[in-house]
DNA sequence: GGGGCAATCCTGTAAAAAGGGGATTTTTGG
DNA sequence: CCAAAAATCCCCTTTTTACAGGATTGCCCC
């Protein structure tokens, strides 16, 4: 059986490094390279392809999700495996969404990072124990609740200090709009005032 | 010269290894192991003692940070390194404070890595570039004002969603009290209102 | 083409916070 | 011991939110 080729895309040279060292013992992979942004990972697709990319979320200027989605639309042929230091429910949804056979954190051994390879390659979606745990985990604690993209403005300006009069005035409405707004958000957050509100959003990075 | 014998703290097996790779190569240096949370570093080092120390500074259970601490106190001559993708201003800050002799950034190279367990070695302190800029910068702005306990009892309440009158009852002072203490809150972080106090707070970590 | 959702607007009352004044007692540090 | 800082208390006015109801438009998807 042929090796599975992979492109390793991380700006941490460490974990490259890492994977590297880990794969180069194992006869059933073989590394094309590495990139460490968007960018030079695209102009290394320009020139090889790979069967497998190991992509880490977290990259410079573009992030690895929005990168996730560029490989996936203009080369649907190769799998991705999302991989993080991060189990967040939103950042595993949104690889899956757009495209990736699984995600591995980072604290994966060498035995779990050839299953979900292996997982990957036959057409199957790999995620460890404690993504699948926290994926699941988000429907009982429903976390960070959906919200509008004009409760979003609203409760950024909110944050800032503005109040539902200045806010009015910068988004062109009515104060009594921007009311509505503060108190769907008040609801869906499970907060009881303004206060608990931005402290909820702040600490779920949603602010 | 005898090499820098080395202790490596990560819980993540990639980096891990990407650190054992990179660092084989270097004869100034001998890794002695490596461990995954505060109680195995702890364990190691009832037998043996390294010069140095790779600590991660996001560990399950125990914190990097306090760690670090530990270490430092129960160890004083070890070397510590603080490692992280982050450069958030308050992790270096508290790392330098609990004893590091530096923090490196997990994109650093083999060459900034041996240059960072040089300094330590030396008794100097070395900070990646981006990690000293963001140092920097934080000081232009003036950071997080100095508030009392008193103060910060009642910021915390605050961030809860409880309304003065909550407050007063639960700290047994008068809610004019209170008052005064959100008052003097709001101009020492210079926050129109609440919602922007307690963003404030959030971001600077002090909720 | 109808159901659902987002976004908009409305009325009204009660409660809370912001703003601007002080004043008094403890602590605490030099 | 004395001064400065912290913590406590008080009054008054205006503005802003919280809470409780609705109601209307437009848009997207099935």
């Amino acid at each position: 059986m042929k090796p599975v080729r992979i492109l390793i895309v991380d700006d941490h040279y460490i974990v490259v490094e890492g994977i590297r060292s880990l794969l180069q013992r194992v006869s059933a992979v073989e590394i094309l390279g590495s990139a460490s942004d968007a960018e030079s990972c695209m102009r290394f697709l320009d020139r090889r392809i790979p069967d497998l990319i190991l992509l880490d979320i977290s990259l410079p200027h573009t992030s690895g999700i929005d990168l996730c989605k560029a490989i996936h639309e203009k080369y649907p042929r190769i799998r991705i495996l999302g991989l993080s230091t991060f189990k967040e429910q939103s950042f595993v949804r949104n690889m899956l969404d757009n495209g990736a056979s699984g995600y591995v954190l980072k604290n994966a051994g060498i035995d779990e990072l050839m299953i979900a390879i292996q997982t990957a390659m036959k057409g199957g979606k790999y995620l460890s124990d404690e993504v699948a745990a926290a994926l699941t985990d988000q429907q009982i604690d429903p976390a960070a609740p959906v919200i509008t993209r004009r409760e979003k403005e609203v409760l950024n300006l909110i944050a800032e200090g503005y109040t539902n009069n200045e806010i009015a005035g910068r988004l062109f409405v009515s104060v009594t709009t921007v009311d509505s707004h503060r108190k769907n958000l008040l609801t869906k957050f499970g907060a009881g005032n303004t206060a608990a509100l931005v402290k909820l959003a702040v600490k779920m990075q949603i602010i």
